[in-house]
DNA sequence: GAACCCATCATTTTT
DNA sequence: TGATGGGTTC
């Protein structure tokens, strides 16, 4: 086939029986998996309509599609390209009925399910320190994974008292899911299998429609997805897996790195092609990559190469502290730009995502715009969810849990009180909630309330109506108006409400965006598509920024220019992980490194701090194992010093000059990252990050924090003060009348002080922000 | 019913 | 350090 090597091409055209594609980083991969779906239609006659194509991401299987559409003329739109778990609910969707449930089942997401779960604890009286809701998910999670149902697990734990109680949580768990008309989303995965094993006739179906199957990232597989593909693949066999051991990163949610490391044996006649010529990363970086991974046991044997340059050295550099480092990162990503290299073409990657917010600060002060990829979506906001509420309850009625969200937001009187007493009532008398307030006039109780109750229902009512009349938008305009929620915000005026507003703008965009551009738009799609694809991604990728993200959301990503932070040990490799009695963690996480470095096509800067603050302490850091272990000749090593030495009076000795950057050795101030001239941190500041939802916090637009002091806090002395064993408040040397400086709000002058036990409350007006109440000991207030 | 205050606790995450 | 949740108080 044109354009590809020799192994490329073996692994397209070998079309029949069982085939694994072990697709190193950078090695082609999905032109492979395109290319091969082309020359099934093309050469093979396959029709379109027999073809699936598994992805774990949505964003994965929308690339996949566009290409597919791009190389096979005629049919590409039957090919079902599409995750797990939209696969599952398309399938569930029509056959959900006879396992006993409804069509129209709605989706929990993470946040949804700790609701039920919380319930339950509190049901079972369960103390959650012994059961924390985390875990009791987690283990729920894990269950489902591995096609237990609680009767099984209990088993298969061995009935032991904390067993049961977790099965216990289970059981209630599901019964709450199903009255509630609704599916997790291990659910999806659990349900389809489930609806096979029970219904050979349904699985036959679908086994008759994909007579050639592809899954992608295959190492990422759990043993679910394991279950299903091969209930599939069993009568036709044409089963095709694509992955990289060592790409495996994501056990800790499932993945079963087994399953491809074990293909060979669950089909022993299956073929194995391996894509060993990287494509990406000059000579000097994957080597580097090669060198590291060599370190782990037990993986498929095979070693990338490639015939490109040499390239620069991979640079290491450990700075004195994490600003030390975001600063130089900055400086590097300025001068990289300034050479006229675009800033989409750089990314900084992480291992978690709390190190995201340092590096922001930095890019704001320098004026450097960049996107965060991955974090907290646009999904999770608040203003959304309880929109979102509404659409749900008007699409399930069954859904309690929606229901309790929006009973009283906006805030109509409905009390927790009156809320319990129906839900009493509506388990007493087996009906579901929504019913029960049907009858609120028969709630012993519930009479004061009663009247709110039947406007809440009756607006329900409405609301279906409308949806049912005029379409999806204007359910959204409807939910907006008849709730005020839009004048509530209004009212408001805050920078935090405007933010809001804009996120809502933005889902009526994407309501009205479905709703044109689907053929039958429907509440149903809609919410399943907003619970299926929570990446906010879409759309606005034309803009020039940096990419910041973790360096799990980095895989399958590439980027010429590429930085990983924080390269210390028990950052990177987490102290998890190093904790952990399990020997693969460890691996884990050098797979992880392996990924990050194979993102890198020309630079790679790999970067630690000697001191970094970690959960409210500083802590003396020690450099990663990772950077010892790429081979000598392949690295540079620069450095403000040697890791893990620092001198303890290094910082008392910047004590008093806070109102500079907290920054050694000329960087910061002399360098052009100093406060002055930047974009300033308060309101109104230009949405860097991205604005649509703010999702990073710092850029002026955003929703998360909700005080305007809580981001971009300044570096204040007091965590200095205690390094050096002093006592933090102390006296004041200011009075009413003078002036003072604040480290984020400036100038201003102090109106009144009270003195509050051992320490002050300031008033202070502000020039630029007006009147705030602080604490003297916290506001490190300078006398001018 | 809502505003505070204090204690507690912190990977990685897509669907 | 910081977010978050439960408990307390008004």
């Amino acid at each position: 086939m044109e354009g590809l090597n020799r192994f490329q091409d073996e692994a397209c055209s070998y079309t029949e029986g069982p085939l694994l594609i072990l697709a190193g980083a950078g090695s082609g991969k999905t032109r492979v998996l395109t290319h091969r779906i082309a020359h099934l239609i093309e050469d093979k006659s396959v029709n379109p309509y027999n073809i699936l194509a598994i992805t774990f991401t949505n964003k994965a299987a929308n690339e996949m599609r566009d290409r597919v559409d791009k190389i096979v003329g005629y049919g590409a739109e039957s090919v079902w390209v599409s995750t797990f778990h939209s696969m599952c609910v398309r399938i569930l969707r029509r056959h959900m009925e006879v396992l006993g449930g409804n069509n129209n089942f709605t989706i929990y997401d993470t946040d949804e399910q700790k609701t039920v779960v919380r319930e339950v604890l509190k049901l079972l009286n369960l103390d959650p320190k012994q059961y924390p809701e985390r875990g009791m998910l987690s283990a729920i999670s894990k269950a489902k994974e591995e096609y237990l149902t609680p009767d099984k697990y209990e088993q298969e734990q061995g009935y032991n008292f904390r067993s049961q109680k977790i099965a216990e949580v289970y059981r209630e768990y599901q019964k709450r899911l199903k009255q509630n008309n609704a599916l997790d989303f291990d659910d999806l995965i659990f349900k389809t299998i489930e609806l096979f094993e029970h219904h050979p006739e349904i699985l036959d179906i679908y086994q008759e429609r994909f007579k050639y199957i592809m899954v992608d990232e295959y190492q990422d597989t759990n043993h679910t997805q394991f279950m299903l593909v091969k209930m599939l693949a069993a009568k036709y066999r044409n089963l095709c897996v694509v992955g990289d051991d060592d790409q495996s990163i994501y056990k800790f949610r499932g993945a079963n790195i087994y399953n491809i490391l074990n293909f060979e044996e669950e089909y022993p006649d299956a073929k194995v092609v391996k894509l060993e010529q990287n494509y990406r990363s000059t000579a000097n970086i994957l080597n580097a990559a090669n060198g590291v991974i060599a370190n782990n046991e037990g993986r498929k044997d095979k070693r990338l190469w490639t015939d490109k340059e040499d390239g620069e050295k991979v640079v290491y550099e450990c700075f004195d502290n994490e600003y030390s480092e975001a600063e130089n990162v900055v400086r590097r990503i300025s001068q990289l730009n300034g050479q006229g290299k675009n800033l989409s073409d750089m990314a900084v990657l992480y291992r978690t995502n709390n190190q995201s917010r340092i590096i922001e600060e930095k890019l704001i002060m320098a004026g450097v715009p960049y996107k965060l990829v991955g974090g907290t979506g646009f999904y999770d906001r608040k203003e959304i969810r309880d929109v979102l509420g509404y659409l749900k309850t008007v699409h399930n009625r069954d859904d309690e849990i929606s229901i309790r969200r929006i009973i009283n937001t906006p805030r109509r009187g409905i009390g927790d009180t009156t809320v319990n007493r129906i839900v009493e009532y509506a388990y007493q008398n087996n009906i579901d909630m929504f019913s029960a307030m049907d009858m609120i006039d028969e709630i012993p109780g519930a009479q004061r309330a009663a009247g709110k109750i039947k406007e809440f229902t009756e607006l329900i009512y409405t609301l279906s109506d409308i949806y049912n009349r005029d379409g999806l938008t204007a359910l959204y305009e409807a939910v907006i108006e008849k709730t005020d929620y839009a004048n509530i915000l209004k009212a408001e005026g805050t920078d935090e409400a405007k933010s809001r507003l804009e996120n809502l703008e933005e889902l009526k965009n994407k309501i009205v965006n479905y709703e044109e551009g689907s053929e039958y738009p429907n509440l149903t799609e809609l919410l399943e598509e907003i619970s299926l694809v929570a990446d906010a991604d879409t759309g606005i990728e034309q803009d020039d920024r940096v990419s910041l993200m973790t360096l799990h959301s980095a895989k399958g990503l590439e980027f010429p220019y590429v930085f990983m932070v924080g390269m210390e040990e028990r950052l990177f490799p987490s102290g998890m992980s190093l904790d952990s009695d399990d020997p693969d963690a460890l691996e884990e996480e050098r797979r992880l490194c392996y990924v990050g470095i194979t993102r890198a096509m020309k630079e790679l800067r790999l970067s630690s701090a000697s001191t970094r603050m970690v959960n409210g302490s500083r802590n003396y850091c020690k450099e990663s194992r990772f950077i010892g272990e790429i081979p000598k000749n392949l690295i540079v090593r620069k450095g403000e010093r040697a890791p893990g030495y620092m001198q303890k009076n290094e910082f008392g000795g910047r004590r008093g000059s806070y109102d500079d950057d907290y920054s050694f050795g000329g960087f910061g101030g002399s360098s052009g990252f100093g406060r002055s001239g930047s974009q300033g941190y308060g309101s109104g500041s230009q949405g860097y990050g991205d604005s649509l939802y703010g999702s990073g916090g710092f850029g002026g637009s955003s929703a998360k924090k909700s005080t305007s002091s809580a981001s971009a806090k300044p570096y204040s002395s007091v965590s200095l003060d205690s390094l050096k064993g002093m006592p933090s408040g102390g006296d004041i040397d200011y009075k009413v009348g003078d002036t003072v400086k604040h480290i984020k709000f400036g100038k201003g002058t102090v109106k009144e002080i009270v003195k509050t036990g051992s320490d002050y409350e300031v008033v202070v007006d502000f020039d630029r922000v007006g009147e705030k109440k602080m604490f003297a000991s916290l506001a490190r207030l300078k006398k001018l």
